[in-house]
RNA sequence: GCGCCCGUAGCUCAGCUGGAUAGAGCACCAGACUACGAAUCUGGGGGUCGGGAGUUCGAAUCUUCCCGGGCGCGCCA
């Protein structure tokens, strides 16, 4: 059920017929023929670009085109009236037993109203948080959390087989600095004292504490004096191990569970990253050259021209070649990356995507080149970034301090907001704008809160129907749905509501296709308000009011829109992972 | 220096694969409740879509150049 789909179709099947007609040429391409609502409502319900798009492919004016077609649309069921205008807009409006039926078959559709197969089934990989394990993550990996959370499961309401995978990286400096941290807290823990700056470049913070308490308890002072050899696998291990089991309990406090958690370290171990290199190497993708000092900025103090090991980035169109092995011989985080882009593409996805921090925004090439490279042009990858979050409490920024250990970390936000509030502002703004989280106006109940202003109208509207349950209840009987007329709805605004009822579809296909779940977040505020908006009317005309004591054919039939408006509510509410409200606290 | 992202009302931001007279919220002003939950709603003023050029029937949207802001630029991930 999408009016949208069905009218281009209509659309598309008239054209077809004109040129059986010899009206206009055959085998026409009708790729950019639009069915949408025109800006102005006053220009009717719909509009089609049919005629301008055609123009040049059919040899004839837009506004021959568009009279042809205009006639041919009037004709069809549900149309009440056609007119060309302006370059060659076919505008169209529609009966309102036109919207009655939309209306009943939106309920009819159920959880189903707004999915459409376009994935038929095809595996789509989404990579997000991938936050190195080395400590609970903040606000800021909460919003890509949320997103690829979101967009993961957007994409399976849209049919396609999501797998939600986290890329763990334990193989690097990074898990090297945590282990020797770590190995401070166990000195701490048996009793020695630390230098004040034992964790210059490490992590001093306090989570570490317990960490370090473990490894005393199970090893006593084993390893106090021991040389870093001999307890540095057996920490590094525990402390990743321990770190990721944090980040875990993190991910679970927002609701968010992956599929496949991808260790770095075990794809280096297993050779996989020497696969990758000998198979680029032996297609001429790697070559030995030296690469140019970084310009613009000072070079490093030891920087020195030497050749090294380059991909050829540059043939899939990024900017310079880039390196896969460091000076001590280990690769670089690029190489063990493309191995891991090669191993998603061996596991069978050749659509992929990857959730990072807008940071990161220097790699997004580099990686695209990679996976051209790795599957031979088969696969895609596309990147979405997702820019800062300022937490601010009333305004004020909260001081965030990674270094003193000291910050706010999303599961304290996560616990003093609630989840579902957190997963739902996080979309509140395109992935690739700076989104500012402000704790006290996400508990504020006010419409400057846009969790609660949706919850709110799901909350009055089910408060409605336990009312009318109560004074009505035979109203509400078995086959409401079935038995009502709907024609009884007349009023502009609720006849607004059900065209708002009817966006629904595309705002999902539109956030689909262009991997973006803030635009449900958006729509979902727009129904609100056109539900509000109507409510209101009620408190100043009590005839537009849902229930009518004395009259079960109107009330039946209010019952149904509001009832719609819940059913979409929740299905854009349920995308997200947040529980619609039965009422507000 | 180069690359990526961004620039829309006083503020915060939408704007769907290019569509008609560019929208919403906040703030400001003026209104609507003996309540199906006013935690809401209605109306009003407010704009060179950073600037120029181009592509075309048509540009906030695409291309290009400039201005301004953010991020990044071998051996961090």
């Amino acid at each position: 059920m999408n009016i949208f789909r069905e009218l281009l179709e209509l659309v598309n099947s008239e054209i077809e017929q004109l040129s059986e007609a010899g009206d206009l040429p055959s085998g026409l391409d009708v790729t950019g023929v639009l069915v949408e609502p025109p800006r102005d409502p006053a220009h009717g319900d719909m509009a089609t670009n049919a005629a301008m798009v055609l123009a040049k492919r059919a040899g004839k004016p837009p506004r021959d085109i568009a009279a042809l077609l205009a006639e041919r649309i009037a004709a069809q069921d549900g149309v009440a009236s056609v007119d060309v205008a302006g370059p060659g807009f076919i505008n169209m409006r529609l009966e309102a037993a036109y919207w009655h039926s939309a209306l009943a078959r939106i309920t009819a559709s159920g959880a189903r109203y707004g999915a459409f197969d376009m994935g038929r089934g095809k595996k789509v990989n989404v990579e997000f948080v991938s936050a190195n394990p080395t400590g609970p993550l903040h606000i800021g990996h909460g919003r890509g959390t949320v997103f690829g959370d979101v967009l993961a499961a957007l994409l399976e309401r849209a049919g396609y087989a999501v797998t939600r995978e986290y890329y763990v990286n334990d193989a690097g400096a990074q898990v090297d600095a945590l282990a020797r941290s770590v190995y401070l807290r166990y000195l701490e823990a048996l009793g020695r004292e630390l230098g004040a700056d034992a964790f210059e470049d490490g992590y001093p913070g306090d989570y570490l504490v317990p960490v370090g308490v473990a490894l005393a308890q199970e090893h006593g002072d084993k390893f106090a004096d021991a040389p870093e050899s001999e307890w540095f696998e057996t920490f590094r291990s525990f402390a990743v191990e321990s770190m990721l089991s944090l980040i875990r309990d993190d991910l679970d406090a927002l609701g968010v569970r992956h599929d496949l958690f991808s260790s770095e370290k075990k794809l280096v171990d297993d050779g996989q990253v020497q696969a990758t290199f000998a198979d680029l190497k032996a297609r001429d993708l790697i070559y030995e050259g030296v690469l140019d000092a970084p310009k613009g900025k000072p070079p490093p103090e030891d920087w020195e021209p030497r050749p090294q090991h380059l991909f050829r980035a540059t043939q899939f169109g990024d900017e310079v070649d880039r390196p896969l092995k460091k000076s001590d011989g280990s690769w670089t985080y690029f190489a063990t990356d493309i191995a891991y882009h090669r191993d998603k593409v061996r596991r069978g996805f050749d659509d992929m995507i990857d959730v990072w921090g807008a940071d990161h925004a220097g790699y997004v090439k580099r990686m695209k080149a990679a996976v051209s490279a790795v599957s031979g042009d088969t696969a895609a990858l596309d990147v979405k970034l997702c820019q800062m979050v300022k937490l601010t409490e009333g305004g004020k920024p909260v001081t965030m301090s990674k270094r003193s250990g000291q910050f706010v970390t999303l599961r304290d936000v996560v616990d003093k907001v609630g989840k579902d509030v957190v997963r739902f502002i996080m979309l509140t703004r395109k992935n690739d704008a700076p989104l500012e989280f402000d704790m006290a106006r996400a508990l504020e109940q006010s419409k400057d809160n846009p969790v609660f202003y949706v919850q709110y109208a799901h909350a009055r509207i089910r408060s409605v129907l336990r009312r009318a349950e109560a004074e009505m209840p035979e109203v509400l009987g078995s086959d409401l749905a079935g038995n009502a007329d709907l024609s009884v709805l007349t009023d502009a605004a609720e006849i607004d509501l059900i065209k708002c009822l009817c966006g629904w579809p595309r705002a999902v296909d539109s956030a689909v296709l262009s991997h973006e779940p803030h635009r449900l977040a958006f729509y979902l505020q727009e129904l609100a308000a056109a539900f509000h908006l109507l409510w209101n009317k009620g408190n100043e005309d009590h005839g537009l009011r849902f229930i009518i004591p004395e009259d079960s054919r109107v009330t039946a039939a209010r019952l149904i829109l509001i009832g719609a408006v819940t059913q979409v509510i929740a299905l854009g509410l349920g995308i997200f992972a947040v529980q619609p409200v039965e009422e507000m606290r």
